[in-house]
DNA sequence: CATAATTGCTCTAGCCACTAGAGGTTCAAG
DNA sequence: CTTGAACCTCTAGTGGCTAGAGCAATTATG
């Protein structure tokens, strides 16, 4: 049985934030110590390690509810973690999408100041003006 | 002298977001009409332009708090809004690498279930152990 | 065993950049 | 003059935490 803190040390995931993952339903209300403390079993820190897992890949809270559920069932087909997984691939590249086309502008932008007082400055006048950009954002 | 629904039309801003850009001084506060309604001039309208724009462009609003006050000393050198354009750019391709990692990792996830039960399912194991992942994320 | 340092508890508020809603006032068209 | 759209202010909610106040419990040292 560890405390709180333990299991923050062994998993990287800050106690409050542990917490957090309780109120929100991810991870159950644990045993108490006589004193009120939490005290979480191997099986609870394998399930912080796979919440952990999942934030650190981008999964939102809500799917990751989703996923836990879904794992109860052992014997059920897989379809919906892998939909849920896919889906989140979808948005991963649809985000590396707009990021490229704004690095892409910001690159321009930058290049072209010829870096004199800030009248003249490409960086104010660029953002001024969406006309001069070569896409949309 | 524009309605602040006006305004809105013109430059694609929601009209709580106008109000809020105000609210954070970004926008001055404007004169307003005897039934103290917003009204807008032709400046107002390119300053919001420039916010926005910026906005899309990803740049955070105390950066662009900090670009408009150069901007109001048109004479002085332009280094400031260069290092904030250039800040942001490394920024933005830091989160490209953070995202391109993901996503590597998600696509190999993915492609690995062989589509039976959750018990068996790989994206469901990928999840639980960051040992089968190719990188650190 | 007493005391002190550390860790734990709950509850509230703050971060960012909006967005939504309540409850009321002003404006413009007909 | 009436109607209805647009406006006003104020408060609260979003996501995923993080920080702090003010206590209680546990652990380490003497
Ligand atoms: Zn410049
Ligand atoms: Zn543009
Ligand atoms: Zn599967
Ligand atoms: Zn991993």
């Amino acid at each position: 049985m560890l405390s709180i803190g333990e299991l923050s040390k062994r998993t990287g995931v800050k106690v409050p934030t542990i917490r957090y993952y309780e109120q929100m339903g991810l991870l159950a209300a644990v045993e108490r110590s006589g004193g009120n403390q939490r005290r979480y079993s191997r099986t609870d820190l394998e399930r912080l390690a796979f919440i952990r897992h999942a934030r650190d890949l981008g999964f939102e809270i809500e799917r990751i509810r989703e996923l836990i559920a879904l794992s109860n069932h052992p014997k059920d087909a897989c379809e919906g973690a892998d939909r849920i997984a896919l889906a989140h691939l979808s948005d991963v590249r649809d985000k590396i999408d707009r990021l490229k086309k704004l690095e892409h502008e910001l690159e321009r932008i930058v290049s072209h100041c010829s870096g004199h007082t800030v009248e003249d400055c490409y960086v104010i006048r660029a953002l001024s003006d969406h006309g001069l950009c070569d896409h949309e954002h």
